[in-house]
RNA sequence: GGGCCGUUAACUCAGUAGGUAGAGUAUCUGCCUUUUAAGCAGAGAGUCGCCGGUUCGAAUCCAGCACGGCCCA
């Protein structure tokens, strides 16, 4: 609006097309009109007549109707060759003075790169054999002001691909096949849980205690309550109070919010899954999740069960590498057995390595620390690594016979963390004594610390039954997926600083 | 939070040891009815991210800031 009202401020080729604009409608042009039907699609009619050869379009002379973006426009005397393109495929229209009359030429010849029209007529062939619909009818349906990215680059400039990810789109038909295979991915995910006879459910995302992992939250405010709240970091604990209420398959599928740092692998609110599985244990949830991304896999990739990301290639074919915790430091992180047995061979390694230490944090948290460095970037080809420390898990069931360690894994493809799982702590007097530890850890020092939960504690008295959960970060997979070195390839409008110049 | 890099026309990019800013695309005008990075001829378009400093003179050198990218914490 603030464009079209300071018209001496604007761009030369905004300025003409607002000219352009003004000319068309005195006309009896309308720019911007509606109810028009469009009944075919640019796909279909490809996939109707796209074998066809010259002579066959000839005897066919079959009509269709279809709308899209003018994308690039080769224009004659008395002729115009465009390309419009719709939401999944491109075909070249030919529009001639003496096909459509001279007061319809006359508005061709005014269309810009970008407009959207609607043409209708026969397809042919032209001298070089390219499918083109020779346009009998045309309607403008939507004027476009703004000059498009340049025909042959595209539009490279990352910063503005992420603030005008509409234009974006419009240009870089791989944008559009990275998003259309999130939704595919999200879409299998839901039929992988749904036909497991999993209910898909939604709690809040407001909570007046944000627990259920171990992060910083956003604070927001309740005016009427006058209470604050603060923005989920993870829907754990609500959808465990399910599985009380005698749900024993839930899962939800959405936003998460953590009020961290911004980078490749992090944005402030991203898309998570978790799904909960009473009567099943950690090592279940292996199988499941080895199934489920060999069916994503199969889905997005054409049936194949490998994948390439950023020059590796990565074999989703199970089964997968397992690994304990403190086997995988020693054997793949080359941690000097000190390190693994003592909190003071943990406290040299780490130092060496250059690992700060807090004062609250114990040996499992060093552990983890060290764990991040040297193991998680070599972890390429999958692999679960279990039993983690129980200092570093506050709602994980303790292994038996091994009282500081949990039933817990997680996995790594391409040495990035894809998934978090473990069989449920279901024993009040135990979750309640945890809780107490994370609260001397935060009142240390921890901010990150979980808080108590005395509503959770009461549900769990209640009884929930044996039951394994687990979580998987949706804009990492899409990223594996997709091939997507950043996380804001796989979002569609990640978190930015605000510009500050006027549009 | 730290380090390095970037920001020049609507887009993609050049830019000389500091001397009035350039190309291609896009746009506009003219010619052109099978082109396809159409072609030919001509034209217009830029507070060189912002703010200071050094200098006779700064897109260029220096400091700060903003936004972005990569790496690290």
């Amino acid at each position: 609006m603030k464009a079209l009202r300071h018209m001496e401020d604007l761009n030369i080729v905004v300025r003409e097309r607002l000219e352009k604009a003004a000319e068309l409608e005195r006309q009896n042009v309308s720019l911007y009109p509606n109810g028009y039907k469009v009944p075919d699609r640019i796909k279909e009619l490809l996939e109707k007549s796209g074998a066809k050869n010259a002579e066959q379009l000839e005897a066919d002379q079959t009509s269709f109707m279809i709308a899209g973006r003018v994308l690039s426009v080769r224009s004659f005397g008395k002729s115009i060759f465009m390309h419009i393109c719709d939401s999944d495929a491109k075909i070249q229209v030919y529009l001639q003075k003496n096909q459509i009359g001279d007061e319809s030429y006359l508005v061709a010849k005014r269309l810009d790169i970008g407009d959207i029209i609607r043409v209708g007529g026969p397809l042919f062939r032209t001298k070089t054999d390219e499918l083109t619909l020779l346009v009998k009818d045309f309607t403008l349906l939507t004027k476009n002001l703004r000059p498009l990215p340049e025909k042959f680059h595209g539009l490279k400039d990352i910063e503005l691909r992420y603030r005008q990810r509409y234009v974006d789109l419009m240009i870089n038909e791989q944008v559009r096949e990275t998003f259309r295979k999130r939704a595919k991915i999200i879409s299998t995910l839901r039929r992988f849980f749904i036909e497991r006879d999993f209910l898909e459910v939604e709690t809040p995302m407001m909570h007046a205690i944000a627990g259920g992992a171990t992060a910083k939250p956003f604070k927001t405010h309740h005016n009427a309550l006058d209470m604050d709240l603060y923005l989920r970091i993870a829907p754990e604990l609500y959808l465990k109070r399910l599985l009380v209420g005698g749900f024993e398959r839930v899962f939800e599928l959405n936003r998460n919010f953590r009020n961290e740092g911004v980078s490749t692998q992090h944005n402030p609110e991203f898309t998570m899954v978790e799904f909960y599985q009473a009567y099943a244990t950690y090592e279940d949830l292996m199988e499941v999740t080895e199934e489920l991304f060999g069916l994503l896999c199969r889905e997005v990739n054409e049936g194949k069960t490998s994948l390439e990301y950023q020059g590796d290639v990565i074999d989703l074919g199970k089964p997968w590498r397992r690994c304990a915790f403190l086997d995988s430091l020693t054997s793949i992180g080359g941690v000097p057995q000190e390190a693994v047995e003592s909190m003071e061979g943990a406290l040299d390694y780490a130092k060496s390595l250059g690992i700060g230490h807090e004062r609250f944090e114990g040996h499992g948290k060093l552990l983890t620390k060290i764990f991040d460095l040297v193991v998680e970037p070599k972890l390429i080809q999958p692999t679960f690594i279990y039993r983690y420390p129980l200092e570093v898990s506050p709602l994980s069931r303790k292994t038996e016979g091994a009282p500081e360690f949990v039933d817990r894994f997680e996995l790594f493809i391409c040495g990035r963390e894809m998934a978090n799982a473990f069989s449920e702590l279901n024993d009040p007097r135990d979750q309640s004594e945890r809780f107490k530890r994370q609260i001397a850890a935060f009142e240390a020092g921890d901010e990150e610390a979980h808080q108590m939960d005395e509503d959770y504690i009461r549900a769990l008295e209640y009884g929930m039954p044996p039951a394994a959960g687990e979580g998987i970060g949706i804009d990492r997979l899409v990223m594996l997926f997709t091939d997507s070195p950043s996380i804001r390839d796989v979002i569609l409008f990640p978190h930015m600083r605000p510009e500050k110049k006027g549009l």
